[in-house]
DNA sequence: TTTT
DNA sequence: TTTT
């Protein structure tokens, strides 16, 4: 069992790249979530990183941006890599199964797309406040 | 371990009444949450039941509407009763240990308090796009 | 969104059916989930409705019994019908997308299968502790 | 919105030190997930950190060994330090609201106390199979 | 590297 | 630094 469910703001626009042998588009960024405020306490913040692929990252890719709120059920996933210095860093990010954007906003829009409408919410057939995955989507 | 993280959106106003020794608010709703659609497959949409108390009960009654997307946490409480009949009617709900309001919308306002504005939340302590649990709100 | 995590044990044996189409298993069972004691309180306990399909039911079906443990990803799912006095009857019940046998016990085991043991849980594939979901499983 | 349960063996045995004001007990561990097996794949682990505050550090210390199971219900905490290269660190751990001991072994325990009983637990006010959060338990 |  |  591994499961994480967050809701948060991106901090900046998602970062998209495609795998080479099957170009899966794998977007990454990361969300901003308020910590509940202690009384008397300061504001704090945690910024886990997300990982989308396939289909989901297209559509994030294509809908998200810095700012924007999202909905994100996922798991754990850890790693580790060598950097430059020779040491090993270990990483941690949530891998998201399912991504759903919860503001439909109308600013900081990409500029090759007009502004997100019911109509053409419909028309690429995203139901408002839910995005669905598609098995074919899921690469792990 | 018994956890549970909905967003949905309200499927009426939530309904509020006050335990009689202690006064402590209750509120109980119902969200509607869409299943993530299956190719060729009809839109089908789940309602779970949610209460909430305290404190949180009473933030509900003044800002939650029929329409307005909440994200919840919390866990399935069942119960059981005998109605009129005599049979036993089994219950489940979500009791809500956090509800946050997903969209700070300017419709369905009740009459007796102005749509809700940027300092009108700070002036009541309640950070955008989450609300804070208090330890006192929470009578289980 | 509509996540659900729960760790309880089997109030009873499962009951397995298979639908007359397709020959699917589905295996039901509730789970009895005690909840935090209160400093002075008495125990009180949850006991939700629990529905999986396919091949992972067929696996419910052979290794659990009442008072195992288990450990459940899945999503709430509502509904209704008319009993036979012709009255509504609401249904609240978790859909499991992942079942996980969080104790191999050696007592409860069904007559025709011998304890479950190291040797045997690899032959059938199943890694100890951990229950895969195949895609194919999946019937909703 | 930040909810993360995880249930996975302890990679090795907590390490617990205490704050030097309030002598309050914290708790580190990691767990060990294997991810579902994909066919033909081969076998993959997640390794998440895990932190724990208060009277529930003090459980883990007492009752929590290297390879015992545990289920978990927290939150994602990210941070960031300079470590002695001068270069910045960036963390993410699991902050645990809730630990539960999913077996009760008999094997690994320190030498300290005998194995545990089920009178022993109730005892120690430990209910079988979960572990309580109190409310004077959460330092954040 | 941090969002409203 | 990785568990059964």
């Amino acid at each position: 069992m591994n499961n994480v469910v967050l809701i948060g703001r991106l901090t900046r626009d998602p970062e998209v790249r495609y795998t080479s042998e099957t170009q899966m588009a794998v977007a990454r960024f990361s969300v901003a979530i308020d910590r509940p405020v202690r009384s008397g306490g300061e504001k704090q913040t945690d910024f886990p990183n997300v990982v989308v692929f396939g289909k989901q990252a297209e559509n994030c890719e294509r809908f998200l941006r810095k700012g924007r709120l999202v909905g994100i059920q996922g798991r754990i996933q850890t790693g580790r890599y060598t950097n430059k210095n020779g040491d090993t860093v270990y990483t941690t990010e949530v891998v998201a199964n399912n991504v759903e954007f919860l503001d439909w906003g109308d600013r900081n829009e990409r500029s090759e797309r007009p502004a997100a409408q019911s109509s053409q919410k419909e028309d690429m057939g995203i139901p408002d406040g839910f995005q669905a995955i598609e098995d074919e989507d899921i690469p792990f």
